[in-house]
DNA sequence: TTGTAGGCGTTATCAT
DNA sequence: ATGATAACGCCTACAA
């Protein structure tokens, strides 16, 4: 069972022409013969032969193969930001090489090491929550393989990077609750060493003072993603005496967690307290207590970004010290009171 | 930007030794001088030198690469499934070329046409849901590289093929609601060119047969698993006189549609109409109407077990004309009637 | 118009 | 104990 792929040596031999009289009337160069051409194409065809890109690739030093590496294909966000990326590969003739850290700065490291031996022209990534040091991932790029971070990115400038503006998505959020009457909001923000969570949280405080109102830090809490996590936090804000009329959650599972333990609770949920959250998931309308809003991050769309700016990375047609950093747009998803339940 | 790894050729020229000695000393062959190793693989480490595995491959005609084909990522089923193809390829050192069709078989045909191109090592697919022809598939195992089907496969008996027994849990899903008081047991399934489709019929047939009751066609719709063709399909069997008192979707996604539907029209969920249905997805429990049960197909296991046997299809320790067949179990995994709502 | 030869990085087979 | 060389499949500069 081991692969027999003709080559253009065969067709040579079998046509008593040279390697490179096949390979040029294969690529139609302009002074081949064009009955050879005829001949050699004829015989391709019939023998099947198909260029062995590996050959081709490994001759340019080269692979056309993009390394993605996400914490966890099972998130929608993924999912999604992955078939953005591989849309624009395909255009660009580039493949993916898959490969997941879920959330383990360690299993991380081993796919990117992996894959820089397999010798990727570039990667991108999105990195684990518990990633910090990214300084072997520099060394990389040093070593001439170009890495674009993507929606979980470092914060430093020396890197290439697609995000979103959560800082400010943050504060349309607070403003459009505020602008509902809201003024007792309280956040479940994620960990505080994600950059994700910074932008929440100086968003969420920078909304409220610009209304001029106090920030409560009781009304602050964080999850650690898990589902106990963060019914602990939902557990602190009930418990609070003048509690939260409007609860913002980290994403949209975060908001399931805390609105199955709310409702349990006998909380009404979005009626005693409106409930909103980020990622706009597809399924949210089909769940029980779908967030009132929900801001829609584009994934597909920052996959494609992603790609396109590792392609302009690669071509290196830019400064020496010179790093993408591109923002994509989000947008405030309203699911409103009317939904089915 | 161009990548610039130090070769054994470099440290060979450093160290005014031949490139071989060079290679038998990183691969520490017995008889090389214990200095001359000590000094290849301390330059080595110091210029970071990391073996070119395409180069290897190349030479050795393989690539360690298994192309993945799926219909869509965003499906569950197929991100789980991933992930246990994933794990398992780590395992073997092998890496995971990743490629979806979008349930497009021209795409499809295309993501495949370029994975051998790539020259991968072996191709794991479940195949589109509008995929009817796999003659060229047939091809490409013929050229030598092997494929493994997993869920969505092929009837042919002459594939490597992956897949768990849905007929058989078909009739243990029907017997549970028999033994539950259920009679009048309606079907929604999925296209009938796909196989899972042919299995649910045949196994719900079987079932009610078993347990001498008619089968009545009034309670047997399909959909085209979109959102309309479900609404279609629930609207059809509600407005029965005589109308099913238990309904068993395709899977949690047509499960969705119809309950949402059927709820709009005032069904009291699980209650008027009993429901049932198959993946087992993880946000069934905080769906507003998860199934009284799902059939749990363990893609994740499916996963690894389609890379195992790849793995085995490509070592080629078989009989030529002997293909594997490999059946995974499932489980009815009962939600209850004490969910959330 | 076609052929020859070198090279991409590595390993393996022969020498020495 | 180490070196020289061929080979993997393809492309291309240089010859003829």
């Amino acid at each position: 069972m081991s692969a027999n792929h003709p080559t253009i040596k065969e067709i040579a031999l079998r046509l008593n022409v040279s390697i490179s009289t096949v390979s040029r009337a294969l690529h139609d160069h302009p002074r081949i013969g064009i009955k050879t051409k005829e001949r050699v194409k004829e015989l391709a065809r019939e023998m099947k032969y198909e260029p062995n890109a590996q050959a081709i690739f490994f001759k340019q030093q080269k692979t056309a193969v993009i390394g993605v590496v996400l914490p966890s294909i099972k998130e929608e966000f993924f999912s999604q930001a992955i078939s953005g990326i591989e849309a624009a590969a395909t255009q660009y003739d580039y493949t993916i090489l898959f490969g997941q850290s879920h959330d383990d700065p360690a299993i991380e490291k081993r796919v990117i090491e992996s894959m820089k031996r397999q010798r990727v022209d570039g990667i991108i990534i999105s990195l684990s929550k518990n990633t910090n040091k990214i300084s072997y991932l520099k060394e990389i790029e040093t070593a001439g393989i170009p890495i674009v971070f993507f929606d979980r990115v470092p914060d430093q400038p020396d890197v290439h990077k697609v995000y979103c503006d959560i800082y400010k998505s943050t504060i349309d959020m607070v403003n459009w609750l505020y602008s509902r009457g809201y003024r007792k909001i309280a956040m479940i923000n994620g960990p505080a060493n994600l950059t994700a969570s910074r932008e929440r949280l100086e968003g969420y405080k920078q909304a409220l003072s610009q209304k001029k109102m106090k920030v409560d830090m009781r009304y602050f809490e964080t999850t650690d993603l898990t589902k106990e996590g963060t019914t602990t936090a939902m557990k602190k804000l009930l418990s609070l005496k003048n509690g939260p009329t409007a609860v913002i959650s980290f994403n949209d599972y975060v908001h399931m967690d805390a609105t199955q333990y709310a409702h349990m609770q006998g909380i009404n949920i979005n009626k005693d307290i409106a409930f909103v959250s980020y990622s706009n998931l597809s399924i949210t309308d089909y769940t029980a207590f779908p967030p009132l809003l929900s801001v829609e991050q584009y994934p597909y769309g920052q996959g494609e970004q992603a790609m396109e700016t590792i392609i302009r990375a690669m071509k290196g047609e830019h400064e020496k010290d010179f790093f993408y950093h591109e923002e994509v747009p989000t947008t405030l998803v309203i699911h409103g009171t009317n939904h089915i339940r």
